[in-house]
DNA sequence: ATGTGC
């Protein structure tokens, strides 16, 4: 019988890779299956490179699999170029947020995407950034607090009660609301969104779902507030049929809690196992909207924005319950979510990592500061931002330099300037952290108009001290805690 | 942002 003899250009025919993994395969076959017809090696090595990753245990043919495991490319590459973008601020706007943007706009998904003025950098898409692309959505487009978002309710008191039952109003909103990681509200509140079926479908989601329940309604840590305020209607062509003028307002910033975040840490894992990206843009891994897994966290986004939502309106329902109110009108927007939507007569998935929804007609609100108005707007549908705006000032300094360059002293004197009474909150949220929101305002003025403004009076944040020294109180007695982190 | 770990 005449021995084997296999040539390189009989392995390419079947589909083998250019390297070593040919000369490796040819010896392999002649050495130990020299007995092989010609037809019967080359199918043998067919089913090696079709599935390589099962002959890995085989003493011979894994030397094969093993350069074809290594060799395959697992590596996605992205385009030479980036899709150009829109920039509203850009004199606001650091450096490491546009060479994210610049790198999310080279993935090879990417369609569109735009620069909001109050941009910073985050995690794979910088915060601020707006990111369309065809077929598949980015966990880390969203953000790992998905669906955060603000909703302020306009009540019939008169806002001058605020002043005058002033201890009223406070005393309210440190009983209504729980603020800081793992926070939970007692007893547990019910809520349909915890009905959802997808708590039931998905297997994360049924893990989470005691967490979700004990946490309804409550606001979390780092930028969240819970606040007490002046709405002021300047546009008498307003939705809400509100005269112009001054009204008593509660505003709300905070997201999916404990849920959102575990949501997104799973997804994003899987995505940069499934989709692998080189360093500078892994985080940006994405997940096939036609795959299961991209089906998946299209739910499970989709329960954290429900979620958050739950949260806010359980909150204000407390709240307005307490003071005795009225709802007038209400504005609700997310500000860290995806959605498809139509653009350029294709459709898209749209990722706003804070950024507002701006479509032609949407209501939102763009948070200021504590002591800064925040902005009740009207988008304007502006196709080069992607029907989107802000979601706020926007920092302008770490949360690290922040807590370096302001003193609690100097805190407590900005706020009584303002008239601000805080409750917690931390030097990382001090005012001057931030970008200044009439000059981030006036760079969008192509995206939205404003009806109105939100002015802070009585806020309440979570208390901003180090992790460590959380750490420290918490191991040294738990029942002290709410004593020792009141700044009131 | 979360609540605990490259």
């Amino acid at each position: 019988m005449a021995k084997l003899k296999l040539r390189g250009k009989d392995l390419r025919n079947i589909g083998y890779p250019e390297g070593p993994v040919i000369s490796v395969a040819i010896t392999v076959m002649e050495q130990h299956y020299k007995h092989y017809t010609q037809e019967a090696a080359l199918a043998l090595l067919h089913q090696v490179l079709e599935a390589p990753a099962s002959f890995t245990e085989d003493e011979q043919l894994s030397k094969i699999a093993g350069k074809l495991i290594v060799e395959e490319p697992t590596e996605i590459a992205i385009n030479a170029e980036a899709v150009p973008y829109r920039v509203y601020g850009k004199e606001f706007i650091d450096e490491g947020a546009i060479r994210q943007m610049d790198y999310a706009m080279r993935l090879p998904v990417t369609v569109a995407g735009a620069l909001m003025p109050d941009a910073h950098q985050g995690y794979g898409l910088p915060i601020g950034g707006v990111l369309a692309v065809k077929n598949a959505v980015i966990p880390y487009g969203v953000g790992v607090d998905i669906g955060c978002r603000m909703c302020l309710s306009i009540l019939d008191i008169p806002h001058t009660q605020l002043e005058k039952q002033a201890s009223v109003f406070k005393r309210e909103l440190k009983a209504g609301t729980v603020f800081g990681a793992g926070a939970e509200w007692k007893p547990r509140i019910d809520d349909e969104v915890l009905e959802h079926p997808a708590f039931s479908e998905i297997g994360l989601l049924k893990h989470l779902h005691a967490k979700a329940a004990g946490q309804l309604s409550t606001s979390g840590s780092g930028n969240h507030f819970v606040e007490w305020g002046l709405v002021e209607i300047t546009d008498a062509q307003n939705e809400f049929g509100l005269a112009t003028g001054t009204y008593l307002g509660l505003l709300s910033h905070s997201g999916s809690r404990g849920l959102g975040a575990q949501i997104a840490g799973h997804y994003t894992k899987l995505a940069r196992e499934i989709c692998q990206l080189p360093r500078e843009v892994q985080h940006l891994a994405w997940l096939g909207l036609d795959t299961e897994e991209g089906q998946e966290y299209w739910t499970a986004m989709n329960l954290a924005g429900d979620y958050a939502s739950a949260c806010h309106h359980q909150i204000h329902r407390r709240l307005i319950k307490a003071v005795g109110g009225t709802l007038l009108a209400r504005v609700e927007n997310h500000h860290n979510f995806a959605w498809k939507e139509t653009h350029g007569g294709e459709e898209l998935v749209v990722h706003r990592k804070g950024a507002t929804p701006a479509g032609k007609g949407a209501l939102g609100v763009i948070p200021g500061s504590m002591t800064a108005p925040g902005f009740i707007v009207r988008g304007r549908g502006e196709a080069a931002s992607l029907d989107s705006a802000s979601h706020g000032a926007g920092r302008q300094m770490s949360r690290s330099k922040a807590t370096q360059s302001f003193t609690r002293h100097e805190l407590t004197r900005i706020l009584a300037d303002h008239k601000v009474h805080l409750i917690g909150g931390g030097l990382d949220e001090a005012p001057g952290a931030y970008k200044n929101i009439t000059e981030v305002m006036a760079a969008q003025t192509a995206l939205v108009d404003v009806i109105g403004t939100f002015l802070p009076k009585i806020v309440r944040m979570a208390d901003g001290v180090s992790t460590t020294t959380i750490t420290l109180l918490l191991d040294y007695s738990t029942t002290t805690l709410p004593l020792l982190l009141d700044y009131s």
